[in-house]
DNA sequence: TATATTTATGCTCATTTTGAGTTTAAATCA
DNA sequence: TGATTTAAACTCAAAATGAGCATAAATATA
């Protein structure tokens, strides 16, 4: 891989870097903010003069995309044993999530520019349904790929993993049709339903498989698999190092963590109307929700309230504006607080 | 603070550690291996040998304490500027959670020690009901500290976030007594419960109010504080650097994934009775479960297996003997798996 | 102007999940 | 033998959840 890295620093006695994945709504789409050309997210190596990792993260951040932050939690540590100091030690790199209103975007630094991030997992996407690559290219090359194992245990484990990971039923992997249950999901069959928090194990079976530009082992070898001529591009934009991974990470966190904690309100406006903050949870978690169980669930958890305002409605009824409860923000940060379960 | 380090590594370039909270359940109680007479926690330097941090977690533990070690799961990174490499690099020191079978424990090196984990944090043990030192000492010092913020509504925030952390109601905050609905936490009343999880809150509370030896401004000098003579102890176990910070973060991240992942097989011998799961259960998070609920949602899951024995009771009804049913494996690291509310 | 369309919001209802018992069973202890 | 102890099956009410219908308040269209 040809680094046309623009953001190279010299790698001296240090090991340890921070990298970063923002997160922001607009557009009632979620994206992350990268650097050079989509390919790299901010990054840079920690350093004597920084007293803790969150602030080396928040230097670097603004050094490279001019872009302030506010809420940023660690993610994963990684390490890289193909990236070494000069008496070889391997780097290691901290990962961080962060979150920024659209009301705070800065205008940014030419290399710095905010993504979709279904850009880079454009099967994470399911705002309009199970979308096709799935069903029509991922699936079927992973089943060849379950095949190429020696064990026939192992074959069948890798089949049932895929059935679980991508929400679908032993019979469609099979070679059945997709059937109303298939889709619902139901008991008697085995649950099989996706489940919007896998992404990272989704990322790590395609990586695995081979069907990522970035792994090692692509493309596959399988017996007569056969991608498609603009698979490199249907499979979403590759990153450099494992950076793909990282976001993965922070889509995975994020998902689980949205369900039991208002971590959304770090994403939202001060005001904002009730259809706003769940479209705002539909983006981040890329399916529909119910949308009177949505409202039973805020009320039941106090964590808006009304402004008295109403918002000047485009078409339909105005409705009603909101605002974040800053007084119950230590409870909010404490207490579960759950998000309801998804449409349909 | 004086250190005698018997495991202390030369510290060239590198700047990366790993260190590793090992836990196992012998006697219904959740232990901690320690080395240098339990004030650290397995640790060492990521080496450039080292293919993975996993890798340089196995290595150094086995090294230090004899201990082959199962599952294995990142906790947290952390960094101490006050231990630097030569080129004045701050220390990162990324930490691990382990968990071993007691079938599984080995003869330890001398310097190794198995330490029930509760002297590290004697608060946090709930299973004979809340522990008197919570009432009787550490709550009424943290709202002498509530007190000393200079802003009003800083003070109010706090006695609210001690509330929250350490379940107890407004009333009896106020100096009331403690009532039934206290203790039960009401609806009416906001909720206040002991949440299990929550160790790493309580443990830095502690630590920001000095309560804790290791913490820089302790003891504290509020006015009037007494702390009596044998506070230091009373208080648990101090030990070097963060470690005992790392051991909070592994118990709350511990008690957090338990309710929804089984986790709980890690600790366990091939072989069990459903009580004896539970003990297990209840001695990491500290609570008493209900045990037909517990039972309920067991088989609700379908993790275990009759085996067809039965134990040979010591008093009492013998009881099946189960087993984790292997062939479930990966549904059960994917799917969501929850276990019940405590009891009472 | 009347009617359809769109969005917001209030309310109902069946089902599942949860919390908290009671009852019966099978062993040992005194 | 009867008390005690542990196990395990079953019951029941309350709460949470998933899914839908009904009404309200605006704009678009005939």
């Amino acid at each position: 891989m040809t680094l046309s890295y623009s953001h190279a620093h010299q790698q001296g006695s240090g090991t340890t870097e921070v990298v970063a994945v923002l997160v922001a709504i607009t557009d009632h789409t979620a994206r992350v903010l990268t650097v050079d050309q989509g390919k790299l997210l901010p990054n840079g190596p920690l350093m004597p003069l920084h007293r803790s990792l969150q602030a080396g993260v928040r230097q670097w951040v603004e050094e490279q995309t001019q872009q302030p932050l506010g809420y940023l939690e660690q993610l994963y540590t990684f390490v890289d044993t193909n990236r070494r100091n000069i008496d070889g030690h391997a780097l290691v790199y901290v990962s961080y999530l962060g979150l920024v209103q659209e009301t705070q975007m800065q205008e940014l630094q030419s290399e710095a520019l905010w993504r979709d991030w279904y850009d880079y997992f454009p099967w994470e996407n399911h705002l309009d349904g199970m979308p096709s690559i799935i069903t029509d290219f991922i699936v079927p090359v992973l089943l060849e790929w379950a095949n190429t194992a020696e064990d026939l245990i192992v074959q069948q484990r890798r089949r049932q993993r895929i059935g679980l990971c991508w929400g679908l039923s032993e019979t469609f992997l099979a070679g059945g049709e997709l059937t109303d249950t298939d889709l619902v999901g139901d008991h008697a069959h085995e649950s099989r339903e996706w489940i919007a928090e896998h992404v990272l194990l989704r990322y790590e079976m395609l990586y695995e498989g081979g069907l990522i530009p970035e792994a090692p082992n692509y493309p596959p070898t399988y017996q007569a698999v056969v991608l498609p001529d603009d698979w490199s591009q249907r499979i979403g934009v590759p990153m450099y190092y494992d950076h793909r991974r990282v976001i993965a990470t922070a889509i995975s966190r994020l998902r689980a963590k949205i369900e039991y904690r208002p971590l959304i309100f770090g994403l939202m406006p001060d005001v904002f109307t009730l259809s706003q903050l769940q479209q705002s949870v539909e983006a981040l978690s890329g399916v529909r929700l119910h949308k009177q169980n949505f409202r039973r669930l805020l009320d039941s958890q106090n964590l808006v309230m009304e402004t008295g305002e109403s918002s000047s409605a485009q078409r339909g009824r105005p409705a009603k504006l909101y605002r974040f409860r800053h007084d119950i923000e230590l409870q909010s940060l404490l207490m579960d607080s759950k998000l309801p379960k998804r449409n349909k």
